[in-house]
DNA sequence: TTTAACATACCGACTGGTTGGTTTGTAACA
DNA sequence: TGTTACAAACCAACCAGTCGGTATGTTAAA
């Protein structure tokens, strides 16, 4: 593949990333997308098979810029502080001024509108969509461990449930920014989440150095 | 409106609900519902004037129903408890009870599929879905009022951030469940908000009762 | 009480536009 | 010169929506 061929494969699938948020898969044809690039359905389907296939490759597509922000975030935050729990708090603020900042508008979630249109995709995209989202928990389930290990929680609480707490709420307050029009909702839900987490580890420095 | 019209009607809202829910309202064509319903092109647009129309008595109808059963809930926990606090606990683990409930398997949200829609559907379909969650968001505001008014909050915190997240972490579960075809997320979510609200209210009766 | 007049509730063939997808052609590059 | 990367015309299937028709009431005048 050339550049250019790399370039308008790019083009294509930004296109319809923005499209799909706005329209959901199904509501999106192909010539919308074509019309959105100024390309033709030779351009189209010389780079996707059918329009399934395109579902796939951007949800791959979308999967991979998706994680690799999500361990960057990670890592600096790793990288900065020594204590797990720092590390995961200051890991909450750095989302959350992803969250609201302007520059990334396209609002909402793509896993969450895959998995509300369910019936169009083949089980191949809907496991793909599955195991990232365990992929994303994993990784927290990780470092809420490492915090429960140190610090003893002031209520029973597993990392598993705190991790997947965390992924409901930012889709909860990614859809309810959405209805509301209201950027910022979901950054506010991960406020109160960290919130919970001051409260569950009260002995962590967090509390020192407030 | 006769009574065989009227079940011909709910029939085809019925019928359409479960096919929304699965595919998404643009995945959905009428010739789905009319073959879902053995109904045809006659009794579809005798009911509704358009698809768009379709959607939007839909969302109506659903939002009514929904509405009702969170009323019920809310006013049975009311009247078993004084306290604002009991009553919304308990309203909690009802409604937790509801969503594991496996006679109610169309599991999903309609608020949020038509929000991940969004281009689909008129201005006054959409400000209806806002409108209706705010509703909902009010109702739990004032029980958080109350909650707060009585019991000092181990945590600053509003009772429009607790309703907000509550909303959200429900959304986001019911995301989860779909996803991982795992029914019961959505509930534990609700577990983990009660969680969070017994350490925001240490000096509540709960604790005393336990 | 019959029956004519009308309304409601539904049927199903049909239409024009849109859909995803194919085929053929061509320009540029390797 | 062969292959890649795209253009453009094309197609069958499907789409939402229309329309002429029928069957089943309902009302009310004769």
């Amino acid at each position: 593949m050339t550049a250019r061929a790399e370039a308008t494969r790019e083009r294509l699938l930004k296109a319809a990333k923005q499209l799909v948020m706005s329209k959901g898969f199904a509501g999106m044809s192909i010539d919308d997308v074509l019309k959105a690039t100024d390309l033709t359905k030779g351009a189209f389907f010389h780079h996707f098979k059918s329009k399934a296939d395109l579902a796939d490759q951007l949800m791959r597509w979308y999967a991979e810029s998706d994680m690799k922000m999500f361990r960057t975030l990670l890592a600096e935050a790793e990288a900065a502080h020594d204590d797990p729990l720092d590390q995961l708090l200051k890991f909450l603020t750095d989302f959350e001024a992803y969250l609201c900042d302007p520059k990334h508008p396209p609002r909402g979630c793509m896993y969450a509108l895959y998995t509300y249109e369910d019936d169009h995709f083949e089980n191949t995209v809907k496991d793909f969509v599955a195991e990232t989202l365990r992929t994303w928990t994993a990784m927290y389930i990780r470092k809420f461990q490492e915090v429960i290990d140190r610090y003893p929680p002031a209520r029973h609480v597993t990392a598993k449930q705190l991790a997947e707490m965390f992924v409901a709420v930012i889709e909860g307050g990614l859809i309810l920014e959405r209805a509301h029009k209201n950027p910022g909702m979901a950054a506010r839900q991960s406020e109160q989440f960290r919130s919970y987490l001051e409260l569950l580890f009260p002995s962590a420095p967090h509390e020192k150095a407030a």
